[in-house]
DNA sequence: CGCGTTCTGTTCGGCATCGCACATACAGGT
DNA sequence: ACCTGTATGTGCGATGCCGAACAGAACGCG
């Protein structure tokens, strides 16, 4: 059962004209998503553009030895695969399921199609690309200059954002993998928040509990954030 | 007096073709850019593209506070104001002249036409950003996990790639702001590289002497780079 | 209920970098 | 020859994070 138009919660898509989703919807296979999943690793070949719903999706890079870090995070308001949009069919970055859930799919080839029927399409995706690729400079002054608490909070207000819930699964050792800190400090960092009373955990159940305390005590980057995709995505 | 087309010296330019090459070219003028002059600061409107030819820049951005980073550089071998590739007229990082030289510039309003005129024009300039955005990510990466030995290392093969010469003007300074890290990082780390007589510098000028030894120094992330332009530019 | 697994919390010495302050060295102008 | 500004070198304690190891706590399964 193709999910109606109402139902597609993908606010990029929602975002381009109707007759064109349409379109790209009934193209569609609607997938569920499985924590851990890894949908393309760097330099492989893209079989499929994925339009999250539900789910959200790290993209990670690497540092030549096993060290790893999250340098985007993509959910229901974006796309996975868009560096179709600059006619490479090749992922730039790991793909990393970060929260289970549905999303819908469509392959390479009718992707491709329908961008060169409809230039407001395209023109919706460019646009996206643009918030993304901000988005990864930012990351790489935030991973610089911030502290884990700081970058913690960043990270929790952007996963809330993108799961449409205060709640949400991921263990320390998962989230220190993706701020490529230790698990250690995410511990610390989770406790003094937890201590604050800006969030509570169990066993990797973490719920948000004061936005505005969080937003707070990150760094401005998820403001920059918020604020380029403002401008940018209107 | 334009240049011709064998003096060009832009790499990006010099792989579009010919009829497209001349009649951009032709809607170029040559600039002089001075050391440490900065063509647009992030969220300004673009004004021009650039294609450098002997001069390069640093893409640099911030982490709300005073620090900065550099996300990117850009020499004979790219332009500046691609993300008009996109569709916005916005710069979204710092653009700092890094070493002195000529380019090639073109108000927006006339290259936007030319990119609508020249599908073949607008494809490598695609899979241009690909790459910067590559890079932009690699960078994000290798800062978070090398030491400043390794990443100055890079860093010197970069702008040596870019400077067409083993010589080039930085003083520990500016590298230090570049790096985001303190002046004293650099001017120890750019010791240890001077004892171990990979490079030799005084006062500003720095001089590449061993690029394998640089090389073998360097993290991995400099091969990752050439790896990703010889792979997406052909 | 008991047992293994997963998740979280704590501790230890070590290291790269920080911020700050001060010392030296070279270059260019007068 | 002197003086000034710019560039480089050194020393200090502080800090945030590292790697490793171990202890406790919660869950899930038989």
């Amino acid at each position: 059962m193709p999910p109606t138009p109402a139902a597609i919660g993908n606010r990029l898509l929602a975002s381009v004209p109707r007759k064109d989703r349409q379109r790209i919807v009934a193209g569609c296979e609607s997938v569920d998503l499985q924590l851990g999943e890894v949908l393309v690793e760097p330099g492989e070949h893209i079989r499929h553009v994925y339009f999250p719903t539900d789910s959200f999706v790290s993209l990670t890079t690497t540092a030549g030895d096993g060290t790893s870090l999250e340098v985007g995070l993509v959910g229901h308001e974006g796309m996975l695969g868009i560096s179709l949009i600059l006619g490479v069919d090749v992922a730039p970055l790991r793909a990393l399921v970060q929260g289970a859930g549905m999303t819908l799919r469509m392959s390479t080839a009718p992707f491709r199609r329908e961008l060169e029927q409809s230039p407001a399409l395209a023109r919706r995706m460019q646009r996206y690309l643009f918030v993304l690729m901000s988005q990864i400079a930012q990351t790489a002054a935030c991973t610089r200059f911030h502290v884990v608490e700081q970058r913690l909070a960043r990270w929790l207000l952007m996963t809330q954002d993108r799961a449409r819930s205060d709640e949400f699964h991921v263990t320390h050792e998962f989230l220190a993998f993706l701020l490529g800190v230790r698990r250690v400090g995410v511990t610390k960092a989770a406790s003094a928040l937890q201590q604050r009373r800006l969030i509570s955990y169990r066993r990797g159940n973490i719920k948000i509990l004061d936005r505005r305390g969080l937003e707070a005590t990150s760094c401005g980057c998820y403001a920059t954030d918020q604020a380029t995709y403002a401008r940018i995505m209107v």
